[in-house]
RNA sequence: GGGCGAGUGGCGGAAUUGGUAGACGCGUUGGUCUUAGGAACCAAUAUGGCAACAUGUGAAGGUUCGAGUCCUUUCUCGCCUACCA
């Protein structure tokens, strides 16, 4: 028997599709169009089953848009500025621009042989003078809009990668790509305005009907919008400081201030700098906060100044200033009052130094007298000892009260406060997008003029230098603007705003005066649906959303303010770990096993191998599959079908060989039924119409489409193999050659999107390559003659009777009762009633 | 500490959204064909029972004629986040 030759087609038709630019798209104002878009990869050498798995989903979408005729447009292009270049050249002696076109050339070649329907035409790379070009020229935009600013500011400095981080960039403490402890620097910075945007930022949210949940309460809460009030506490005990400015949520709780506390960065600090203690308390600050269970467990400590607060609803009430280490000081105003008995942290404080801890709140089901014990109150209550808010509930009435009183004694103000800062987009690298900006000899800036754009990068320089290379570039930083020599600023833009903006690129490649074109935004945007992965939920999708309101900001030409109409977050893809004795990692290449129980080394085939748990694939774990092996052994079809089919796209993937060796297998056994559904078509068969595959056919389209809406693409493989089982029996009986072949040819056209290698061979094999269309299901097909009604005593399934559709409800209980199981069961009992569902069910309630 | 989500066979997972629980795949068992099979094909596969039948979706309650699905309580796991005032 024939087999199904995988290489040789799937090669063919790749050719195919690149020869005659098969996915090619231009604006076409008759059709609906559908921006399909995958989160382009950083090209680090070679492909990873995260990308053949995103990848897979958006083709999948891609194509089946396309069947249903939408002008679909799918783009890729290259995330290829970072450090990972900068790190390889330094190690290799290489330029970082050799490195990143050798690995785009590498991995575009993969991604060729996934069969991927990609307008290659619009291929672009963030590196290229081409693309940066225009990020330069939005940079001196929005300068003009005054969305970019400058300012000194301590700054999340990575020590290996010799960097500064954005506070997303900071994990635990540690650079999220060096994994270093992060230290803290004053530096010079560049600054975009995002939290200028704080409130559309977070209203936008409620548009996003088709994002995750998930993602967007993440972005809610990053936003961190909190309602509250500033208060000026008067300030005693310190000649120069009048008063002291606070945020708070909770100023229905002042009777029960009892401190007030300073970030140790506060600018009062300047005034016990020159004392000891002060110093050392500062040293223990900056020690605690790196790890997660010291900040969960970190002691609270503090620094009693010689300033006294006073409470503005109390004259009376005096209490001491203290710094301590809980209060940031780029949250608010970096300075807090402390009520021990209403907030967890000021009560842990307050038993450290004896404060006292006054119960001003009353939970609202207490009964008799309420005093906070052993831990703050934090829940809703009635106000108590707290003279005219006595009585008044909390949060509503009590808050608003006291904002009330607060503003009429000219003591503060109501306030909104977000966590969202602003975004520091300065690195100190070689390897990005350099910013316009050039400085005259006193150190003053000036913006580079459009004209001069780009300002390319110097290729082939020296970059094992201490800090950033392009401080070493003297020649290179010389610029003259207006016949004045400048010389260039030497910090590039963060690789995020690469990424904040390429979508638009997307809709005009290859304009030349500007970054897109409006006529195409108009058309393509917004993108209908994003695929990627979930670790980007913050990140580059809100920097996207703020590059839009940047973009759109004084400009009345744009229309949508959203970047992303559509998301969706897919799981990864994990494996099983394994190491040897030694404790080293080993790959899957290096283990074997007879049972799938226990492993052992390949080399030494005595030693037992330690099987971890499976997580997601990583280099440093060696839990690696290599696509490209993969689609050698088994083929491009193959490996889309396994990567949809285990398990939900949105959640975590096992890789099983065993399940791409199915996988492979069902992809045979396709041919093999495609060649006998051939040779019947063939054999001109005036037979019978059978209604059976008609019925199977059409339901199949609905649940079919129904299933790819919604991203059940696992379903969607289980369709896929219940119809091979259906159609290897099926295509025994007598059917006519044309019904065969109409319903044979719709069939193949729901499979296309996942396996489109075999399906276009198939066509081809049908001579019906062209004008391909989504089926729609045929309403004649979709009902039935008959149904199967569950039968039910007491709710219980029973028994299952056919009848014919829509019957009357008297007469399907009367068959139903003729049902030899259920007139059993009915004889020896009462009938009290019966419950009829139309074509479904009938449910006996019996005594 | 806070937020989000999930618990269904030996495993990954289905279930038209309140109406036949376990689709589909893996694995396992038996069989056919084979010199052989880690190939192909056929059959079985939630649990107990020879069977009729009974029991079954983390646990306990509840609503309902009927609950994997809704409500309450509870346990476990995963992810995100973190001294945000």
């Amino acid at each position: 028997m024939e087999r199904y030759n995988f290489k040789l087609v799937e090669e063919n038709w790749q050719n195919y599709w690149q020869k005659n630019k098969s996915f090619k798209t231009e604006i076409n104002k008759n059709k609906k169009k559908f921006y399909c878009l995958e989160m382009f990869p950083y090209p680090s050498g070679k492909i990873h089953m995260g990308h053949v798995r995103n990848y897979t989903i958006g083709d999948v979408l891609a194509r089946y848009k396309t069947l249903q005729n939408y002008n679909v447009l799918h783009p890729m292009g290259w995330d290829s500025f970072g450090m990972p270049a900068e790190n390889a050249a330094k190690e290799n002696d290489l330029d970082p621009k050799d490195w990143t076109e050798k690995n785009i050339l590498i991995m575009k070649t993969q991604l060729k042989k996934l069969g991927l329907s990609i307008d290659w035409d619009r291929e672009i790379s963030t590196c290229s003078p081409e693309y940066y070009k225009h990020q330069q020229m939005f940079f001196l935009e929005l300068f003009d809009k005054g969305l970019i600013y400058k300012k000194e500011n301590y700054v999340n400095w990575d020590p290996v990668d010799q960097t500064v981080l954005a506070n997303e960039q900071v994990i635990d403490g540690r650079g999220w790509r060096s994994g270093a402890i992060v230290e803290r620097k004053k530096l010079s910075q560049w600054f975009f305005k995002i939290s200028k945007f704080s409130d559309e930022l977070l209203k936008g949210l409620d548009n996003l009907n088709n994002w995750p949940n998930k993602v967007k309460i993440m972005q809610k809460n990053w936003i961190g919008k909190s309602y509250g009030c500033e208060i000026d506490f008067k300030i005693e005990g310190n000649s120069s400081v009048e008063k002291i400015k606070c945020f708070t949520t909770r100023p229905d709780t002042l009777f029960g201030f009892s401190f007030l506390a300073l970030s140790a960065d506060h600018p009062l600090s300047k005034f016990y700098e020159n004392d000891v203690s002060f110093q050392k308390f500062k040293q223990q600050c900056s020690k605690t906060g790196t790890t997660e269970e010291s900040i969960a467990q970190a002691e609270k400590i503090g620094f009693k100044t010689n300033m006294i607060a006073v409470n503005p609803f109390d004259k009376n009430m005096k209490v001491p200033v203290y710094f301590a280490n809980f209060v940031l000081m780029d949250y608010g105003f970096g300075a807090v009052f402390g009520c021990p008995a209403h907030d967890q942290r000021d009560f842990d404080f307050a038993k450290k130094y004896n404060l006292p801890i006054k119960t001003v709140v009353k939970p609202n089901d207490f009964k008799g007298d309420y005093n906070v014990d052993d831990e703050a109150f934090v829940g809703d209550g009635v106000l108590i000892n707290s003279s005219f808010l006595n009585g008044l509930k909390t949060p509503k009435e009590a808050i608003s009260k006291a904002i009330e009183e607060i503003e009429q004694r000219n003591a503060g103000k109501k306030k909104v406060t977000f966590r969202l800062k602003d975004w520091g987009i300065s690195r100190q690298r070689y390897w990005g997008c350099p910013i316009p900006i050039a400085y005259d000899e006193k150190g003053n800036f000036v913006t580079v003029p459009k004209e001069q754009l780009p300002i390319k990068l110097p290729e082939n320089i020296v970059l094992k230098t201490k800090g950033n290379p392009l401080d070493h570039q003297v020649e290179w930083r010389k610029i003259s603007i207006n016949g004045k020599s400048y010389k260039l600023e030497t910090d590039t833009l963060d690789t995020f705003v690469d990424s904040s903006w390429y979508y638009l690129r997307f809709c005009s490649p290859k304009n030349k005066i500007y970054g897109y074109d409006f006529n195409d935004i108009k058309y393509w945007m917004p993108v209908d649906q994003y695929i990627g992965g979930v670790e980007h939920a913050i990140l580059h999708l809100l920097y996207s959303r703020f590059f839009m309101l940047a973009l759109s900001h004084d400009n009345k030409k744009f229309i949508d303010k959203e970047p992303f109409e559509g998301l969706f977050t897919q799981g990864m893809v994990c494996h099983e770990t394994y190491k040897d004795k030694k404790n080293n990692w080993l790959s899957p290449d290096e283990v074997y096993s007879e049972d799938g129980k226990n492993f052992f080394k390949i080399e030494d085939q005595k030693e037992k191998v330690i099987v971890g748990s499976s997580e997601s694939m990583s280099k440093s774990k060696k839990n690696v599959i290599d696509p490209e092996k993969i689609i050698e052994n088994y083929g491009a079809d193959a490996v889309r079908l396994f990567i949809l089919s285990d398990s939900p796209p949105e959640k975590d993937i096992q890789w099983s060989e065993q399940g791409m060796v199915a996988s492979y297998k069902f992809i045979q056994k396709f041919w093999l039924l495609h060649k006998k559904v051939v040779e019947k078509i063939k054999s001109n068969n005036k037979g019978s119409n059978i209604e059976g595959l008609n019925v199977y056919t059409n339901k199949l389209i609905q649940k079919f489409s129904n299933n790819l809406e919604k991203f059940n693409y696992n379903v969607i493989i289980a369709n896929i193999y219940e119809t091979y089982n259906f159609l290897i029996k099926e295509i025994e009986k007598d059917y006519k050659s044309d019904i065969l072949r109409e319903n044979y040819i719709k069939i193949l056209t729901l499979i296309t999107p996942v396996i489109p290698h075999i399906a276009s061979e198939a066509f081809k094999e049908l001579n019906h390559e062209d004008g391909l269309q989504w089926p729609k299901a045929d309403d004649r097909f979709l009902d039935d003659k008959f149904v199967n009604i569950v039968v039910q005593i007491n709710g219980k399934k029973k028994s299952l009777v056919k009848v014919e559709k829509d019957l009357e409800d008297d007469e399907v209980i009367n068959t139903v009762k003729k049902n030899e199981k259920i007139s059993n069961f009915l004889s020896d009992k009462i009938l009290l009633r019966h419950i009829i569902i139309k074509n479904r069910l009938v449910n006996f309630i019996v005594k």
